[in-house]
DNA sequence: CTGAAAGCGCTAACAA
DNA sequence: TTGTTAGCGCTTTCAG
């Protein structure tokens, strides 16, 4: 090791963590003055201030947030956002709630994404809970979610978002998936449909299990049989989604119209019918961007109200302790061609 | 004071906050046992450690990271990727590649929007900076990024991604803009196009200024005019870019090519072709998910890439000083059918 | 307007 | 395996 050779350089950065003493003695004032000049604090003149600032600058240094947190007893009111995928517009639309929500409060956010596995999840939520987070907004991908118990307990308030809570008492914003997709089967039916597939992403979410449940029930108040080679479950990605929906346009008798189960799936599906001279009817869940471009009929929630509603409820929290509530954001059928053709 | 009476009742939630001391004589043990049993460190007896543990539960403890990262002097190691944008799928892309990097270096993630903001920009960069955040990627607001040197100076290792330091050596990763662009006029240069139209986002970003520089290029090496009727800059949402082309759309001699200088314009530019019957040719900057599905031709860099990259210039920074570097990601252009269409 | 002393809650060092 | 002591860097008293 070289080290004390490094050490021995004249200028080069401090390999002593600087604190708030060095500033005050390069500046010629107390730790107490500088502490004041640093932090922005009234009562302290003009050239002192100057002074103070000018010796951090030059030393490179910045005030030490953990100490300062831990002698004030509470930290920067920040709120943490956890949701599956970066790249999923449907969370993308959430966080842009969100955040507009928070900074109405002078709060700030905080983003990480557990990729939609339960230990990733954990360490994440964790590490807020030890920060003494504001709160916590999670798109949770557990089954279960008892062990999130623990986090309101310390003290920490928990929404969840999109996802229902399961063995725990909670608050939780989530969308009407039942009456959305019963809306959009509906539609289908109301134009003649008998064979409507149902094309959906992992079943152990469980938005996912609420539109397969609601696309049952609606086939069974149209008085329709629901046929399990109209139904294809598990698709998470578009390419996955691809090939199931490529799999019911080579059945024998195939579907005359499909619903997709939420964006990713939906992608899926255009890219199926790409080739496809009279593709089925198309209805997905959930709102996208080029949905009107594309001419796809969606069904879904406004995402960005999703989020705002998500920091109202965590607010209400906040303010005291109360019954748990879910609320359910209502979904709209905003037709664009896709979804009105008739059967072949 | 009553403190006595408080603290007499039983059952309710603690008013003074818990320390570790609290749960050390809940389970009869030390402090510093009990500091081991929850910080997860070896030697301690599993019968110790339960009890630690429960006494915890019981009394809604948890560590309070601000004491323990004052006292061990390092943060748990957290990068920060500040963007502009939420929404926009280019930064959610990045995003993904950046986190994705920074897991198999065991190092966190988190995420926040300066919307646009320059105030907004500096409130979060100043926050990672007091939080000695491992390192910054920052999507900067700014034109001019000298402020930016008190980030480095104060020991915190800063990349700029996707747009170039202006006022500053710093690292920075970038897309190869002027390549990119200079690729799309090329190829309608060789279709016979000679009434080529620029749409722009705001001129202050560099990758848009780079962008209309290269336009301006490639015309003049073809020995084309740069007709100023058939350049529009300075929109920065998808409608105010659908109105600009259809300004375009409209003129007595209207482009038979239109280059769209990023995917939010694009994605304004399809909307406005929607009813046309022979839409002008279209390349747009930034690949994008459906742009296959709608057959747009694009052009752009691979957006998880970058911020593998901007991950890897950040670790390369915090191993050592050296002089700083600019990276810039190379570009692909990918036919899919709206770049190639003829001149009218 | 400025300063001295105390201590926030935790963990590193050293015992035992 | 467990306990004792000291002190991380800052801000809060309380005095000048």
């Amino acid at each position: 090791m070289t080290d004390d050779v490094e050490r021995g350089t004249a200028s080069a950065a401090a390999q002593r963590p600087l604190t708030l003493a060095d500033v005050a003695a390069a500046a010629g004032v107390s730790i107490k003055t500088a502490s004041r000049a640093l932090g922005g604090e009234p009562n302290v003149a003009d050239s002192t201030r100057g002074r103070v600032r000018a010796a951090a600058a030059t030393l490179g240094f910045t005030l030490n947030s953990a100490a300062s947190q831990l002698r004030r007893g509470t930290a920067v009111r920040t709120v943490g956002l956890v949701v599956g995928d970066l790249a999923n517009p449907f969370y993308m639309g959430l966080a842009t709630g969100v955040e507009h929500a928070l900074r109405e409060h002078g709060l700030q956010l905080t983003m990480a994404s557990s990729d939609e596995d339960a230990a990733t999840e954990r360490a994440i939520v964790e590490d807020l809970v030890h920060r003494r987070a504001t709160g916590i907004l999670l798109v949770s991908t557990l089954d279960e979610h008892g062990e999130l118990r623990s986090v309101g307990d310390r003290g920490v308030p928990l929404v969840l978002v999109d996802r229902a809570p399961s063995g725990i008492e909670a608050d939780a914003v989530v969308i009407d998936n039942v009456a959305g997709t019963t809306d959009a089967i509906a539609a289908f039916v109301a134009r003649g449909h008998r064979r409507i597939a149902f094309v959906g992403d992992l079943e152990r979410l469980s938005p996912q299990r609420e539109r397969y449940a609601a696309y049952a029930g609606a086939l069974a108040a149209a008085g329709l049989p629901l046929d399990p080679a109209l139904v294809a479950r598990g698709s998470h990605s578009a390419v996955a989604a691809e090939a199931a929906v490529r799999d019911l346009l080579a059945l024998a008798e195939p579907p005359t119209a499909v619903f997709t189960a939420n964006n990713r799936v939906t992608i899926g599906a255009i890219a199926a019918f790409r080739d496809v001279a009279h593709p089925p009817a198309l209805v997905g869940f959930d709102h996208f961007e080029l949905a009107d471009a594309l001419g796809i009929t969606t069904v879904g929630a406004d995402t960005a109200a999703l989020g705002r509603e998500a920091v109202a409820a965590l607010l209400r929290r906040g303010d005291g302790p109360h019954a748990s509530t879910t609320r359910a954001l209502p979904t709209t059928l905003v037709a664009r061609g896709s979804g009105e053709r008739p059967p072949a």
